[in-house]
RNA sequence: GGUCCGAUAGCUCAACUGGAUAGAGCAUCAGAUUUCUAAUCUGAGGGUUCGGGGUUCGAUUCCCUGUCGGAUCACCA
């Protein structure tokens, strides 16, 4: 039991006794700062059963948990409010259960499964700006069901078919003249990536010299060479054209590569990929299934279609007339597949931008329209979208921002700062090159992170790289700095692994103030489940950050004469440091000991 | 035009299922401390929570309405 389960029985206790009954949603929140005491029991909706005004209610609930309970101290009312101060004791006993309790933070493992989608690229183009968001909200919502105990199944969707790998394609094979990541020393996605805008060049071209011709602009875009060259290959790719196919995989090949090299450096991982190409058809024998059975409709023409215009929604196309799948109807077959794979997950989150919205609410229909119960426990994780001071990316206009020419910045900026600050000086580069890594890539996934996963944000990166206010950096360094003190204590041979229930009889109120923050940790995290948002915490690690830092600058530490006071204060550094250290790791952020 | 989402200090963001005088950081101004890592701490100024109604002990939060911004409504993915 936490001390809020503790303080909630108590109550309940005392209400109970003076009224014979008691809600079982009492409100229990933190005190605001300009009180006295810790937790406020909100008594208004009490008064109904009490009887009472909510001053008084308050007062008498006070009156008798301070004669009842052995944890309450004293009290104080402010109109409805019910400030409890709670006794040191309790404090310290909390405080060494902590100290003790080697896996704090993290909840005890359930026979929950769930399954977590992230990340999911065309096969086309290199990671950008957008994608980081996605990466790390995916990898950090799966770290928080992760702590509260569920078994987590990582895994992304890759959208190696259709049209847009189709244009790389023919792009390469006019004008690459045999290039390859090896001759030309490019990182395989974007080298493809390099074909692609090359596509959309040479087919800008050609168009606008086909309309000089008085060609219609459809019929323009329809008789440009490469793009006639990039429908052939798609077609020959579904006939299982040899050649197309050998093209075909080796370039996919190229961009698996690039793409697991950016996939390290974010610290991301999967536990099992899925291709479009593998799971189209089953989605296609799924749509056809549902028109036997009435749930979808074939038009003249021969495209299959359902009507959700009864759901509020609008006809949505499932196959073509000329019978391919489309995007929907792979989407089907993945998720089928995924619960066949993993029959015991809960749920599935897809970690997909918002302009996805309407296509998911769709598709979340669609399966419940073909009978799959699970239909309902898929979840949409959408995001907004990211927005530069310089603007929007466009990436017609080219402004777009590669993902991994962004993280090199990031790492280059944080070496910069890091070495005009003149503390690592005489630093091995062993140390040294891990050191700005985790600067440099803390301070990125912070920043997008600690945002509200559904509202659109502004990345600064100059502001997030900046060691003071609310960023990684900030947080990674009061870790550093708390290591130091830990160090300092165990080469004093200061003992922290102890009871301190009895020993210590007092504390600061910072000490208290910063405990109180520790002990919210595991609400946080359940609360970021249920919100699946990591901004909970990494808005709760900076508070815990701050809260230290304040108890840090008003209490010196080794100037204190008891021995006793000495070694708690030393262990409870060391709490706060481990809670930081779990709290970043749920955010794929890796904190130093020294920086 | 239909649907969904957003709007909070000069800027970037918080505010737990409706709770106290709406909070942080940056920026501005004024101080402390020169250490156990100052990459710190304290204080000040800065608000009609987009406008207008409603619900109640109490609204940034819920309902209605208007304004503005974004997304989406493809035989694209």
């Amino acid at each position: 039991m936490n001390l809020e389960q503790i303080l909630r029985a108590a109550v309940e206790q005392s209400f109970t006794a003076l009224y014979g009954q008691c809600p079982d949603n009492l409100q229990i929140q933190p005190t605001n700062q300009e009180f006295e005491g810790s937790h406020t029991l909100v008594c208004f909706p009490l008064t109904k059963i009490s009887r009472k005004g909510p001053e008084e209610t308050a007062r008498l609930i006070g009156d008798h948990l301070v004669l009842n309970s052995v944890i309450v101290n004293r009290f104080n009312v402010v109109k409805g409010f019910l400030n409890l101060v709670l006794n040191d004791s309790v404090w310290l006993s909390v405080f060494t259960s902590i100290l003790k309790n080697k896996s704090f933070g993290r909840l005890p493992r359930n026979d929950n499964e769930i399954m977590v989608e992230y990340s999911s690229p065309n096969t086309n183009k290199p990671l950008h700006l957008g994608h980081l968001r996605n990466n790390f909200l995916g990898y950090s919502v799966s770290q928080i069901y992760d702590a509260i105990g569920y078994k987590v199944h990582k895994v992304q969707i890759i959208n190696d078919r259709g049209i847009h790998i189709c244009k790389s394609m023919a792009a390469w094979e006019l004008y690459g003249h045999g290039e390859t990541p090896e001759s030309s020393g490019i990182k395989g996605d974007h080298l493809v990536g390099k074909y692609y805008v090359l596509f959309n060049t040479h087919f800008t071209r050609e168009v606008a010299a086909l309309l000089q011709t008085g060609l219609t602009e459809k019929e323009a875009e329809k008789q440009s060479p490469i793009m006639q060259r990039a429908v052939t290959l798609l077609i020959q790719w579904e006939q299982a054209d040899a050649t197309v196919l050998k093209l075909w995989k080796t370039m996919n090949g190229w961009v698996y590569h690039g793409f697991n090299a950016t996939y390290k450096r974010m610290g991301v991982d999967f536990e099992k990929l899925y291709y479009e190409s593998e799971t189209y058809l089953l989605g296609k024998e799924e749509v056809l299934r549902g028109v036997e059975n009435g749930t979808f409709f074939k038009k003249d023409d021969g495209s299959v279609w359902v009507d959700l215009t009864t759901d509020g929604l609008d006809q949505k196309v499932l196959l073509r007339s000329d019978g391919t799948s489309v995007y929907m109807t792979q989407d089907i077959g993945t998720a089928i597949l995924r619960f066949r794979d993993f029959p015991k997950i809960t749920g599935q989150i897809y970690t997909v931008g918002n302009e996805q919205e309407y296509h998911f609410k769709v598709l979340f229909l669609i399966l419940k329209k073909l009978g799959f119960e699970w239909a309902s426990r898929c979840y949409h994780l959408s995001y907004g979208m990211v927005d530069l001071p310089t603007g929007r990316m466009k990436s017609r206009e080219g402004t777009v921002v590669d993902a991994d020419d962004l993280m090199q910045e990031m790492v280059e900026e944080a070496e910069k700062q890091t070495r005009e600050l003149g503390k690592i000086e005489g630093w091995a580069d062993a140390e040294t090159i891990p050191l700005f890594e985790m600067i440099g890539l803390g301070a990125l996934k912070f920043f997008l992170l600690k945002v509200d996963p559904k509202k659109k944000m502004l990345f600064d990166p100059n502001e997030s790289i900046q060691l003071q206010g609310f960023t990684g950096p900030f947080i990674q360094y009061t870790h550093a700095r708390i290591r130091a003190i830990v160090r300092k204590a165990a080469q004093m041979g200061v003992q922290t692994n102890r009871d301190f229930t009895g020993i210590v009889t007092a504390l600061e109120p910072a000490e208290r103030e910063c405990l109180q923050v520790i002990c919210q940790y595991e609400s946080k995290l359940l609360e970021a489940a249920r919100e699946y948002s990591p901004a909970v915490i990494a808005n709760y690690v900076y508070e815990l950050a701050k809260s230290y830092n304040k108890f840090y600058q008003n209490i010196p530490i080794f100037n204190e004469s008891d021995p006793a006071k000495l070694s708690f204060r030393v262990a409870f550094s060391t709490i706060v440091a481990d809670t930081i250290r779990n709290a970043m790791s749920i955010l794929g952020i890796a904190v130093p000991d020294k920086m």
